[in-house]
DNA sequence: CAATAGTGTCAAATATTCGTCATATGCCCC
DNA sequence: GGGGCATATGACGAATATTTGACACTATTG
């Protein structure tokens, strides 16, 4: 998933500096140059992340931070403050105002790039860790949540864990005995067919559409030498 | 609840400014200048926020940083790295290895508090003494008053803890061991099944509504794993 | 110091999940 | 088309995990 950045910014060197630099590492961004506009895009957009230069038309930035922190919408939104002001009062203002950090000009883009991903690493482990994903099933590991297509799919702790083995290594065929091994652990003993009931159950939670009807299959039998997570042949020609 | 600061410095004039400004700011501060212990007094302490020199005895800050995000039990603690070295590489390189923030000496104590404030306001609201929400349920962590829907919820103290726990870190699942390191503390010898009963306890108090029925429940089991505040699967299909 | 609220433990009652088996179904090759 | 083998499926008792009510004990409060 690649985050958004909305850039508050007026100097058009800047802009063309730091979104150059954003876009490389794989960022969207989506700029203004004005403080009520920025307000409306904060809204619109849903940035991951604003980028908010102190002096901007129509609103200074430290208004237009004080604003999205008391809008529900976006009072959570993570603040970067950019500005040629390097007063240590003007930096202090800016934090207690609810900036996550503030930079001062002229400042290096790689510093600006690795200031935001720190933030972002904290507010949205969504966009670093804990996400596994394959074609429309989405696992959660540190909330324990899976969804498929975003209904949420209820699965029992083996279940889960197979399917958490298997995103983890998409596309790899396993055995039984090696998914014995991944999934229940090296020392217990248990029955290989034991893991053909576990897909089945797996299967059957998460191919359950909406209106009890079967969604593609997702994991791909192989004969005589296990199961791997897979989008079917259907799925692929279509 | 005060907050407490690991200090990580071996620098005595910069220990006494900063445990000076820090503690008139309401923090406290726990001192070390040797980098193996400040990976002990990070797992005994349990503090809020570590302070991070780069250049310390034993091991190096950066060090230190990247054993501090490879231990389950410090993964998620705050760091704020501090240093002479202002190399541009080497705050990128302190900011990727997982540092919070940065700051070159010198630098001015208030903006160090400002800097160790933002942070902390991401991370554990409660400790800036202000309002922590999750569907209908608002804790006021200053007043000690929970709400359900508007109505006033008593609850006990260990109750009042556990549920700022859940409202801080919302959506992720703790295991009962984690919940009683968190909630009880690391010290404390209890029966891991004792979480239980206060969950129990928990969910009475707050799912009771107003004439006597229940409201949906608000704290998920995740059998075999743990408990998760979170909406319940009816609540999200509505 | 008595009254009351809060804690931790236990065990019984429930609820959910697990592993195995028997049987059905499918696939491959002759 | 029919073995011969491999996988899929439904059922079920056993095993695990969680919920709940009770109770003894410890702080806290007035």
């Amino acid at each position: 998933m690649r985050a958004k950045i909305l850039l508050v910014e007026d100097d058009a060197s800047l802009i063309e500096l730091v979104t150059y630099n954003l876009e490389k590492e794989g960022f969207d961004v989506v700029r203004t140059g004005d403080g009520e506009e920025a307000l409306t895009l904060a809204e619109e957009e849903k940035p991951d992340l604003v980028i908010l230069d102190w002096m901007i038309a129509n609103l200074s930035g430290i208004e237009v931070c004080r604003r999205l922190r008391r809008s529900p919408a976006t009072a959570n939104l993570p603040i970067v403050m950019l500005t040629a002001r390097g007063d240590e009062a003007d930096r202090i203002r800016g934090l207690e105002t609810g900036a996550d950090d503030y930079m001062t000009k002229p400042f290096s883009p790689r510093e600006l790039i690795a200031r935001i991903r720190a933030v972002l690493r904290r507010l949205r482990p969504a966009l670093q860790g804990g996400q596994l994903e394959f074609a429309g099933i989405a696992m959660d590991t540190t909330a324990h949540r899976v969804t498929r297509d975003g209904r949420t799919v209820q699965l029992g702790p083996t279940e889960f864990r197979l399917l958490r083995h298997f995103l983890e290594h998409p596309g790899r065929v396993f055995s039984r005995e090696q998914l014995l091994d991944a999934v229940w652990g090296r020392d217990v003993y248990v029955e290989q067919r034991t893991v053909d009931v576990h897909i089945r159950r797996l299967r059957k939670a998460v191919n359950a559409g909406p209106g009890g009807e079967e969604l593609p299959d997702f994991i791909r039998t192989v004969r005589s030498a296990g199961y791997s997570l897979d989008t079917s042949p259907e799925a692929q020609a279509a």
